[in-house]
DNA sequence: GCAGAAAAGTGCGTGCACGCAAGTTTGCGT
DNA sequence: ACGCAAACTTGCGTGCACGCACTTTTCTGC
């Protein structure tokens, strides 16, 4: 049998005392409002000590936004891969994104109220687009039969950090909307503000590919 | 007489405490090693309340770091918009952060060496990369003759994540060889680093560039 | 199985970031 | 010139991130 790579019942518990310990902060944030809880509750409530508990987060947005973000990281590289070699690399990337943030990642709405309302959890989740990043480069690279090493580098940071500038501008109008007393968004959803953001890059994912394919005949 | 908006009298003296205070950082951290610097330390040299030092900046790395890297910010706006009409967007862009990353914010090199030596240090140097991305939005905009808010937006913050890619590959690279006993920079120096990495992006802004053109007869 | 190595968890100490509520300086109108 | 309002500075208190050294748990080779 193949363990999941590495030493299985170590990474498994890791893996475990992680997942509880955002569960329980996000629980814990959503009960008493995030300012009402500190570090220890959380440690406190998953049994473990609170160093230990910045072992695995070195922040208390952190820990909440993960309950939320978990996998993402990981369903990139697959969503990219996954799309038939037929379609462009520039639709493969872009549909995989907006998958990825349409499907909600899941648990309540309340979570996602909660992290759009305070500032310290919205600017966390920002920072959750970076990390999209590195599998992005990879599956890129797969996409292109990776002769040059830079290249795919560049774009995955590049369309991560389109990623960000629409999920900054998603915030935005969110927080208007909630604060104007307004009805709906003004400016579109979220999978509409990635594809704006995602569009002014096909291009460049466009050349690339077409730089991979020449040189590969 | 007009001063240099806003108030002028405060902000020149905001300003050179702001510039006091990270002058003493650098100046501590290459005497005595930046591990040897405490806040106090810092605050204490200037004749300020350590209180009014993280007004200022809000770690220690950045006060350093800002000895550096601090008109960058403002210089970059300028070196896009100087560049005459003729030459195309991507070229524009290109040369002028080229000019703003060779041009060495200049003090000194041990400066330099002091950042790229400390992993801290090097990673905050990586953080003000993004610092460019407000200014070449307004550039890029100005270019463009910003039709659409958004696409100088994730242009700029395109550029801006090369350039960190750029940056991280730079410091990646000078770092091994420094360990390595090496003798020179493998991969290239700065400002290759800087083309290589920008080049992906010029279909993204020559396609911006028409598409305004266009629409602008 | 068992011994030794590797890794995760823990306790402790230190320096820091940052909110808050004064105190102090600067700028502006009259 | 004068006083008011806004902006900057400061002291204090709290929670936290993180290095270090140590204990406990898990893995690996024999």
């Amino acid at each position: 049998m193949v363990t999941t790579r590495r030493t299985g019942l170590r990474e498994q518990k890791k893996q475990a005392t992680r997942e509880a310990l955002s569960a329980a902060a996000l629980r814990l944030a959503l009960e008493r409002g995030p300012d009402n809880v500190r570090v220890d509750d959380i440690a406190e409530a998953v049994g473990v000590s609170p160093r230990t508990y910045n072992n695995y987060f070195s922040s208390r947005e952190q820990a909440i936004i993960a309950a939320v973000t978990s996998e993402r990281e990981a369903r990139v590289a697959a969503a990219v891969a996954e799309r038939p070699d037929g379609v462009g690399l520039a639709t493969a990337v872009i549909e995989a994104i907006v998958d990825l943030y349409t499907d909600p990642g899941e648990p309540g709405r309340d979570a996602l109220l909660l992290i759009t309302t305070r500032p310290a959890l919205r600017e966390a989740f920002v920072d959750t687009t970076s990390a999209i990043e590195h599998p992005l480069t990879d599956a890129i690279a797969g996409r292109l039969g990776d002769v040059d090493p830079h290249t795919p580098r560049v774009l995955a940071a590049s369309v991560a950090a389109a990623v960000r500038v629409a999920v900054e501008q998603w915030l935005r109008t969110t927080a208007a909307s909630f604060t104007a007393g307004g009805l709906v968004v003004p400016s579109g959803s979220l999978p509409d503000l990635l594809r704006t953001m995602l569009a002014p890059l096909t291009p460049a994912l466009d050349a690339a590919e077409q730089r991979a394919r020449r040189r590969r005949r």
